[in-house]
DNA sequence: ATAAATAGTTGTATTATACAACTATGACGG
DNA sequence: CCGTCATAGTTGTATAATACAACTATTTAT
């Protein structure tokens, strides 16, 4: 297989990943009205027991924006609560409220059928290293565009 | 590692990819004007001579109503040329312009140094067995998906 | 004391996406 | 041949995700 070849296999992983990826944030939009992306928050939240915003922010790879639009919601269907910080005027705590521990269990059983329907359709000889590996290939896109970002901006300036 | 925590790990397998899906859909942005969506249109048409909207429709897996928008800016930009099938009144013919070609082979150049870079950042002697797993993670959470669908559609009924 | 950096919000805008409803055409069965 | 069903594609409508820019308030560094 050639250094092109590669690149076209890479190439098709991506775009596969993208309709699996549309797959996943589908499948919540019918448990407890709570999108993927505002499920990715209250687990986030639910595994800490408390986060700041821009832990949110640095956890998901967003933009500080699409954080606050993410939690906005999340905030007015009462399952995260918002709180000054202590020890820094600017920053919010989040926390999940009873309502929102109870929509995480709601919710982590629905998804768990997911994920274990995923589990069975990969041999178990083959689990561990198949995780590894997807692990790896993340890793690899995600210095990659880091990588290829930071060689663009440095061009345009 | 028990189930549950199988779980977790492949919750957590996708929320990476989510957000290596967006970094590849952004690195896109800047070059030639065509977002990620259009370029794999672009590819698709490309690889095979000509395609039907119905061909793209089913390739990326989205509503056909996602295809036609999808596919619109680009026979506008005038990349992609849009011609009634002799056999089939019904169907569309896609192929590329010139114009379109170019396009594509100018987005491939920029698209490749990203595809290079990834494979870089896997280990040479891990690469095959990286695709290969990548892959099967891919179709296990496409089937599940659609198991997941065809469960919950069942229980509406 | 001042400048720079950080945390978070809001304005603005683009892109992706799906469901529903529709028109036009083709396939199929009676 | 005709009616029904299925398919191909478009458009209306709507939601969600997302980023960049600009802003305010607070903290940190000089």
């Amino acid at each position: 297989m050639t250094v092109n070849d590669d690149g076209r296999e890479i190439l098709t992983l991506i775009s596969d990943l993208c309709q699996v990826v549309r797959c996943c944030r589908q499948d919540s939009v019918f448990c407890a009205d709570v999108t993927f992306n505002q499920f990715l928050v209250i687990d986030a939240v639910y595994q800490q027991g408390s986060l700041k915003m821009s832990d949110i922010h640095r956890k998901l790879a967003v933009d500080k924006s699409t954080t606050s639009r993410v939690v906005h919601p999340l905030v007015r269907k009462k399952l995260v609560k918002r709180e000054k910080s202590n020890h820094d005027g600017r920053s919010i705590n989040l926390s999940l409220t009873e309502k929102g521990k109870e929509t995480h269990k709601r919710i982590w059983e629905c998804i768990s059928d997911l994920l274990q329907a995923v589990r069975k359709e990969i041999p178990e000889e083959e689990r561990h290293q198949t995780y590894q590996a997807v692990g790896l290939f993340n890793a690899a896109v995600r210095k990659a565009s880091q990588m290829q970002k930071l060689t663009s901006e440095s061009i345009r300036k």
